[in-house]
DNA sequence: TTTAAAATATGACAATTATCATATTAATTA
DNA sequence: TAATTAATATGATAATTGTCATATTTTAAA
């Protein structure tokens, strides 16, 4: 049982309005878990009863469309709470969590969390205001659902990742998506995805080693997504 | 100074959770106004400085993209708070909000609201799981968005606006958008918008009275929003 | 290493949707 | 009421995007 007051997710998520001895009961009653890539942390439709820490490594939150198409809603990183609004709501998960490199987690019960809320007013604040974030980027991407081409997308989608995720010493982009997922994060066809990132890639806004990304032109990038 | 006691809003919404003190001092600082069809209660980038509850008539959120057309996010209508997510966050507006009717609004400011925080845990309580339900809902359309069709979306937004604001004594639907608003919902050229009505119509899935909408073939449209 | 499977890439074509033009109808106001 | 404007409607066409077919490359497994 590791200690919750010396990890690093405690400083950057809800969890830092936490004093000690809340530390310490969720210490005890918290379950870590390595997740391996490719893996569910859990699925669409789960009643899920607690929230899980991410120690470690990205995961894609997917809502499968009536189409049979998955869609990437959003990408977690270390330090965030997945299955926050499922708690709130008390409803089962409205997105699936699927680990895109092997994970670390920590799973807290929803008694646990329920005793925070009611003890712990700035957690419960914090917690609101990750979920206000949320709320204002799911408002943010469905506008650019409904109003940008895909090209657009495609533009400020990589943009994102390169600021949300960072580069690698050679400027690869460090977060790697096949590119069925980055087409489930845009919200297009595999095929279209991969014409568009070849058009980048001709007009020298990127370069495409394999799986690897680089951008090249952030400036004309960024007039692309508009 | 009318009496926030009284007021069926209290029933419906978070404020349900105030008591009789709460609603005393509310109804000290509140200010009660009239909102005509077309005007705006608040606008994208501004700082909203406090809570809007609409005691009558219907608005639309909307966000204008950089392409210069305006997409409605969402519809509220009476008993709902607006204005929550930019207080909580302490950002300006990220939707304007326009009366679609003749409007009742009564404005709470920030400080007051800021109290119902820190001293109500229910209410807190009560305004997480709105703006969860808010989440769900934007990463819901988000993916329709994303993967269907505008035909499909048509038929899925008018199913939800017939569920959600009813229908009138002649089984048209009581809340009136324009074709330019209809098509801002669904995210499509008006042009695609009107045609796509005329086709249901045409194949007897609604009537087109005028502006008035009213759906003849609940199943079928259901099984065209998939 | 060889083979099999999966991912990436590209062409050809079809379907969807947007845009522009222009009627037609409804709503507003002079 | 007539005149003006705005909203709705429809056709023609172009642009975007999806689908299917098929290489090519990469990755995984035998």
């Amino acid at each position: 049982m590791s200690n919750c007051e010396q990890c690093i997710v405690r400083e950057i998520s809800s969890l830092k309005a936490l004093n000690k001895e809340e530390l310490l009961t969720m210490a005890h009653c918290k379950v870590s878990k390595i997740v391996k890539k490719g893996e569910p942390i859990f699925e669409e439709g789960e009643s899920v009863n607690g929230v899980f820490c991410v120690r470690e490594g990205v995961c894609k939150m997917t809502k499968l469309s009536p189409n049979g198409k998955d869609q990437i809603v959003k990408l977690a990183k270390k330090g965030e709470l997945l299955g926050q609004r499922s708690l709130i709501s008390d409803e089962p998960a409205n997105l699936s969590a699927i680990a895109l490199e092997d994970m670390e987690i920590c799973f807290i019960p929803k008694s646990e969390v329920i005793q925070f809320f009611n003890k712990n007013n700035q957690f419960s604040m914090n917690v609101m205001k990750t979920i206000c974030g949320d709320l204002k980027e799911a408002d943010d991407l469905m506008v650019g659902m409904a109003q940008k081409s895909v090209k657009e997308r495609l533009a400020y989608t990589l943009l994102n990742l390169e600021e949300n995720f960072g580069t690698n010493a050679d400027n690869t982009l460090k977060i790697q998506l096949s590119r069925d997922e980055l087409a489930s994060i845009i919200g297009t066809a595999t095929e279209s995805c991969i014409r568009l990132l070849s058009e980048f890639n001709k007009l020298g806004l990127i370069s495409l080693k394999g799986k690897a990304i680089s951008i090249l032109d952030r400036a004309k990038l960024k007039k692309l997504a508009e």
